[in-house]
RNA sequence: GGGCCCGUAGCUUAGCUUGGUAGAGCGAUCGGCUCUUAACCGAUAGGUCAAGGGUUCGAAUCCCUUCGGGCCCGCCA
């Protein structure tokens, strides 16, 4: 059984006959949003929120950005403004913070934008808020106040789950912004009123008043307040808060006991990794900016096919993800769709079913279409000339049997789509043996990798091509009657060795016909000349 | 020091709750398609289920220990 399943209904006895759901998730825009971000935050909440709504609950699936936090001005943060100059804004909120490259109003704007901009193709109808907007809620100032009223009970519950460092006795649990020194979290707060003025005093010496929507409440309070003003019912959340005894029981204990609140339905999942060439470089990091942005997996893939990979892993395991590994990702998906619309079909096949359709962003791929696979894709893009590539393709594929039907408009417009990413990917990010690059130059090496029987081969080859058109066919007709002949030489497959290591340095490459039929006839004549010469 | 998650063929993984000595896809190799390669079809190879121990007639599956990757148990969120 998928593990989606096995979720889903226990999420559904949770909540009963409840109909409005609210499904929320945080993140803090802290440095680079990576693609990590969309797992737990943005896709499982989606997959579970349209599986809610399938069963005719109305739902509403919201992710906040925590930009009250403060910016911790960790080195990478650091680093992305030139020289010491980021130091002045540690303590600030993220959204006090100026964008480094300058081109947009803030930090948060600025590293929002390849996340948020591309949100809506990796899943619909998220709302995006953030914990400044909430703390201007009429509910959550008055939230904040009640809590307030309570600050010596929730004192006693903090300091359970504090070590040495206790709250003395009137502590507020509020952290108001400074108005004199522009930071959060350096302030002690003495009083609030009840219009929601903050009267504080600072480290940097400040004794002053700021409103209370620019401040925040201590996060452990913050969490549970977010549950109760914005009717949060299931919430996805990162491993590190997941632990038994860890960060999010103890805001549930706080939201029971203080705010009187049944904490949601937490879902944990394992945070996404990134790798290269076989080697793991660790989890994607947004304050580190090490990890790829949805934006750029969108330059070489489809949304879908991120959603598969998410979807197809239970939550609580670690998933990696390379860039170099396009190709098989799209496999994957497409292995899905075929499951999907297979009649008969085994457990595995079931699986891959259930990964599909949670993983479909808005409907599910009609039946019967026409699906070029993305390495296909990447090669046909390579060996196809740039003007009209469309249409060499297809008539590539009709010929060879691959395509034995006209395409409809849909088919075409993926097909399209799918060279231009695998295109995008053979230039980025695709292993250096997928590239088919034509060498301008014979390299001497190669010489040395052909033996008699071999350049005898492409001698033969030569002289044959002298009276052949050079176009697909004749070219094919030339070297399937040649590489019959009793006499010749070599082997067939030795013969398309010695033929793509002299034009690419390889021993494989793309059909040979076709691939030949678009190089010049001279260039080709050329070097099999310049490769036979003893 | 305590706790939690993860570790199955080169890669992605199913099976683990309710024990019966491992299934699949991709890749690889070989062959087929009277158009040869990275499409398609067929076959083959590849796993001491991280390691060790225990329970059991029998363990990938339950228990213990160890190793490896990561997280939490201070602050911050």
């Amino acid at each position: 059984m998928h593990w989606f399943d096995e979720l889903f209904p226990r999420i559904e006895s949770f909540l009963g006959d409840r109909s409005d759901i609210v499904i929320s998730a945080g993140l803090s825009v802290s440095g680079l949003q990576h693609v990590g971000r969309l797992r737990g935050e943005v896709i499982l909440a989606n997959a579970i929120a349209e599986g809610l709504r399938k069963k005719g609950k109305d739902v509403k699936q919201i992710l906040i950005l925590y930009t009250q936090d403060s910016w911790k001005g960790k080195e990478g943060q650091l680093s992305q403004f030139d020289g010491e100059s980021g130091k002045e804004y540690i303590g600030r909120r993220l959204i006090d913070v100026p964008d480094p490259k300058g081109c947009h109003d803030s930090w948060v704007d600025h590293y929002w934008r390849d996340f948020g901009d591309v949100l809506d193709d990796f899943a619909r109808d998220v709302k995006v808020t953030s914990t400044t907007d909430v703390y201007k809620l009429d509910d959550m100032k008055k939230n904040v106040l009640e809590l307030l009223g309570k600050a010596d009970e929730i004192r006693e519950m903090v300091n359970k789950y504090r070590g040495r460092l206790k709250y003395p006795e009137g502590w507020i649990p509020f952290e108001p912004m400074c108005k004199e020194c522009g930071k959060i979290g350096s302030a002690e707060t003495l009083s609030i009123s009840e219009d929601g003025q903050v009267s504080y005093k600072c480290s940097c010496g400040d004794e002053g008043v700021s409103s209370m929507e620019e401040g925040k409440l201590n996060w452990r309070l913050e969490w549970p307040s977010l549950w109760k003003v914005l009717s949060v019912d299931i919430e996805p959340f990162g491993k590190d808060h997941a632990t038994p005894g860890g960060s999010r029981d103890s805001c549930k204990d706080l939201a029971k006991n203080i705010i009187n609140l049944i904490p949601p339905f937490g879902i944990p999942y394992e945070w996404v990794g990134m790798s290269s060439e076989g080697t793991d470089l660790g989890d994607m990091s947004s304050s580190d900016f090490k990890g790829f942005t949805p934006r750029e997996w969108l330059e070489l893939g489809e949304s879908q096919a991120l959603r598969f990979i998410y979807l197809q892993a239970n939550p609580s395991k670690r998933i990696v993800l390379d860039l170099a590994k396009m190709d098989i990702y799209h496999d994957h998906l497409d292995s899905g769709y075929k499951s999907y619309w297979q009649d008969e079909k085994g457990e595995e096949d079931e699986l891959r079913t259930r990964t599909y359709e949670i993983s479909a962003v808005e409907h599910i791929a009609r039946e019967g279409m026409f699906i070029l696979p993305y390495r296909e894709a990447s090669l046909l893009t390579q060996i196809s000339p740039a003007e009209d590539k469309m249409h060499w393709v297809v008539s590539r594929l009709t010929d060879t049997g691959i395509l034995t039907k006209e395409l409809s408009g849909d088919e075409e417009q993926y097909m399209s789509e799918r060279i231009d990413l695998a295109n995008t990917w053979i230039e980025k990010h695709a292993p250096a043996n997928y590239q088919v690059t034509l060498l301008e130059e014979l390299p001497s090496d190669v010489k040395g990798e052909l033996t008699k029987e071999d350049m005898s081969s492409l001698t033969v080859f030569r002289e044959r091509l002298e009276g052949t058109d050079w176009n697909e066919d004749a070219l094919k007709g030339t070297m399937m009657q040649m590489t019959k002949e009793e006499d010749f030489p070599v082997k067939t497959k030795r013969f398309f060795r010695n033929l793509y290591l002299v034009l690419l340095g390889k021993e494989q490459g793309p059909r040979a016909a076709p691939f030949l039929s678009i190089l010049q006839k001279d260039f080709v004549l050329g070097r099999l000349d310049e490769a036979t010469q003893s």
